[in-house]
DNA sequence: GAATGTTTTGCATACCTATGCAAAAAGGCG
DNA sequence: CGCCTTTTTGCATAGGTATGCAAAACATTC
C-alpha cells in the first residue's frame, strides 16, 4: 500500500488495469465496462484514492472554481448573497475561491485569481480596471459584476453585470415619501464612487424634481454604519430646521439612522421622522425597525449572476449582458401613513 | 505572440532563455542574475504572462488554499469570522475555498476539498466524522474546528479546535442574572448536537445549582431566529407563571427573543424580563438592543485558528491542540440593574 | 462461423511548472 | 593571468491526470 498520496497509477496497478482505465472510471460519461468499473472502484476504495483536481484542471483547462471578491461583508446585504451564491454554484459543481477587500477596485485580487485559472469571476460591491477586465476577456474568463456597473467606454472590454433596479427604487421611495406629505426630505449617500449610489440618488432626485420639490439636505454615509450615524447627527444638528424624512442609500445605514434618531436625538420614527432604506436586508423586517425599503431580490439576482456566468462559460461566444433585476417597494412602519395614522404594517 | 494561454515556455522563447530561468524569476528566493531577471520580466509583461498556480501546486504539493466549511451564515456571528479569516489568510499568502452547508457534518464537502489538495481545513460551526478526520490526518492536512469540538475517543484522529470559553461564559451569565435578583430563569438552547450549546448550558446549569436554584424553564431554539421566537412564545404562554429572565444560547437568538417579548408580548426589557445572549455580535451593541452578553473575541479566535493551521502546516510533527480563547462578560442594558434601576450602559 | 458494427481498453502524449544536477559563467585573489 | 570559489544557467525529469488513436474484445446478423 502506497504511503503518501495515492495516485491513479497506484489504483491501476492494484486493479491490474491501465491508468487510463482508472481515469475513465472517475470521468463522468466516459466509456467503461461494468466489470472494469467494479475492479477499479474496489481498488480505489481500498487505497482511499481521490482524483487530484489540480492535475485534472491542468489538462482540461477547467478548474470548476469561481473567484469571488466581496468588499462589504459587514454590510448586512452581503452575507445573504454569499450564502446563496455559494449554494447555487455548489449545486452546479463549482466552488468559490473567496477574497475580501476594502479597496474599491479588485485588480490585485483578480490577478491572483487568474493565476489559479478560475473559470469565472464574480465581483461583489467592487470594481475593476478596464485593463484587467481586458485580460480576463482575453483569457476567456467571464466576469460578472454584482451590484455594480462599469462605465463602459468605447472599445473597452465588456463585462457582465447584475444589479437591482436602483433608479426605479430611488424613484418609488421618493414618491412614497412625497405621498405621505413629506416636504423636508434628506438623503444620506453611500459611496460616491459606486454606481449603486449614483443610480439610487439620481432616481430619487428626478422624482423629487418632478413634483417639484427640492432636496432638503444631503450628507455622506459611505455605506458605513458609523458614518451614517454621524451624518444623521449633522442633519439634525439645528433644532429649528430639521428634515421630516430621511432616505439612506442602504438599509445598513438606515438602521443606524433609526437608532441614532431614537436614542440619541429622542425622536420618534415615524411620528417625528420617516426613514427609508434600500435593499431589504433581513434586519429591516425585525420588530425593532420595520423599515420601509426597496427590496432587492437576492435570490433572483444570484440566479441571474450564475446563469450569466455559466452561459458564457459554456458558449464562449455569448456576449456579456447587463441585467437589471426588478425589485419592489416594501412599506413597513418606519414611514408615516397619511391616511390612517396608526403606522400599521403592510406591504404592497 | 501566442494566442490562448501564455506559458513560461512562450516567455522563455521571447526572452531567449530557458524555461527554468523563467520559473526561477517567478519563484521567490531562487538564484537569478539581474540581467536575466530584467529580460524575463520584460518578456512576461509584453505577453501578459501569469504563472499557472495549478501546475505549480501540482509540483510543490502546496496549493496555498485553505478549505472552509461554514454552516450558519445567517447567524450574525459568522460574517465577521469569515471576514477576518479571509483577510488574515490572505495576508499569509493563502486563499479560501468556501463551502456553505446546512448539514451538521461536513463529510462530503471535506472529501471535495481533499480532491483540490487544500493545504488545510477550517470547519466553522460544523462537525466531521472520525473516518474523514483520519483521512485528513493521513494526508497530512491539518484540520481546525472553529467553535466546535469533537468528542475524542481513544485512538481517534486528532483534529485541532478553537473555541470561546463557553463554560465560563455560561457560568458568568448565570451569576449575573442571579446577582440581579432573578429567580425564574429560562434557557433557550441552540442545536443540541453542538458542543457550543452543550458547554454553555452545562456552565450555566452548574452555576444555577451552586446557588442553589433550579432552571425555571427550557426551550429549544436551534440557533435559529424563528425557532427562538417560537420558543419565547412557548415560555411566556402562561400569564401567571412567566420567567423573569431568559438566557438564549446565542445573540442571534437573543435578539429575536427581545423583539418577540417587546412587540408581540408587550413586555419591557429589562423592566419586565431580562435577556442575555452569547457571542457579542455587532448587533448586540445597537441602540435598539444593548444586549448583555458574553463576548467571544472573533479576532483572537481567528488568529489562533490561523496560527494553529500554519503551525501544523510548517511543522507536520506539531500535534493539533484544542484551544480555548478567553472572553468577557459585557453588561449592557438588557438586564436589570439591581443597584440603580436606570438600566444605564456599562461594561466590565 | 464469417463478416460487420459497436463498445471497451491500453498506449502514448500533453498540460505547465519546479527542481536536482552538472556545466558554464562570473568573481576573488595572489 | 591562472586557479579556486561562488553564482547563474540549462538540461532533463517529475508531478497526476485526460484524451486521441489504434488495437482488442464483444455483440449482432445472416
Amino acid at each position: 500500500m502506497p504511503s503518501g498520496r495515492v495516485t491513479s497509477i497506484d489504483v491501476a496497478q492494484r486493479a491490474g488495469v491501465s491508468q487510463s482505465a482508472v481515469s475513465r472510471v472517475f470521468t463522468p460519461g466516459a466509456s467503461v465496462g461494468a466489470r472494469m468499473r467494479d475492479k477499479v472502484m474496489n481498488a480505489a476504495r481500498e487505497l482511499g484514492y481521490e482524483p487530484n483536481a489540480l492535475a485534472r484542471s491542468l489538462i482540461t483547462g477547467r478548474s470548476q472554481i469561481i473567484g469571488l471578491v466581496i468588499s462589504q461583508l459587514d454590510n448586512l446585504f452581503y452575507p445573504g448573497v454569499l450564502d446563496q451564491l455559494s449554494r447555487t454554484l455548489q449545486a452546479e459543481g463549482f466552488h468559490l475561491l473567496m477574497f475580501v477587500t476594502d479597496d474599491a477596485d479588485a485588480d490585485s485580487l483578480v490577478a491572483t485569481m487568474l493565476q489559479y485559472r478560475v473559470d469565472g469571476i464574480v465581483l461583489g460591491a467592487v470594481s475593476l480596471s478596464s485593463a484587467l477586465a481586458q485580460r480576463c476577456t482575453d483569457a476567456g474568463i467571464p466576469v460578472v459584476l454584482f451590484n455594480r456597473i462599469l462605465a463602459r467606454r468605447r472599445g473597452q472590454a465588456a463585462v457582465g453585470s447584475v444589479r437591482g433596479d436602483n433608479a426605479r427604487g430611488g424613484r418609488l421611495l421618493a414618491e412614497h415619501l412625497i405621498a405621505q406629505g413629506h416636504r423636508r426630505i434628506a438623503f444620506i449617500a453611500g459611496r460616491e464612487d459606486s454606481s449603486t449610489n449614483l443610480e439610487r440618488e439620481r432616481g430619487f432626485m428626478k422624482a423629487l424634481e418632478r413634483h417639484p420639490q427640492r432636496l432638503f439636505a444631503r450628507a455622506l454615509g459611505n455605506y458605513d454604519r458609523d458614518q451614517a450615524a454621524q451624518a444623521t447627527r449633522a442633519l439634525f444638528r439645528s433644532r429649528r430646521n430639521r428634515p421630516d424624512a430621511v432616505f439612506a442609500a442602504s438599509d445598513h445605514m438606515a438602521l443606524a439612522v433609526m437608532d441614532t434618531l431614537r436614542v440619541e436625538l429622542g425622536l420618534r420614527v415615524p411620528d417625528d421622522v420617516s426613514v427609508v432604506g434600500f435593499d431589504d436586508v433581513p434586519q429591516a423586517d425585525w420588530h425593532a425597525y420595520k423599515l420601509t425599503t426597496f427590496a432587492q431580490p437576492v435570490g433572483r439576482m444570484v440566479q441571474a449572476t450564475v446563469a450569466l456566468l455559466l452561459g458564457q462559460l459554456r458558449s464562449a461566444a455569448l456576449a456579456p449582458r447587463n441585467l437589471i433585476i426588478a425589485g419592489e417597494l416594501v412599506v413597513r412602519a418606519s414611514t408615516r401613513d397619511r391616511r390612517c395614522e396608526t403606522g400599521s404594517t403592510h406591504s404592497i
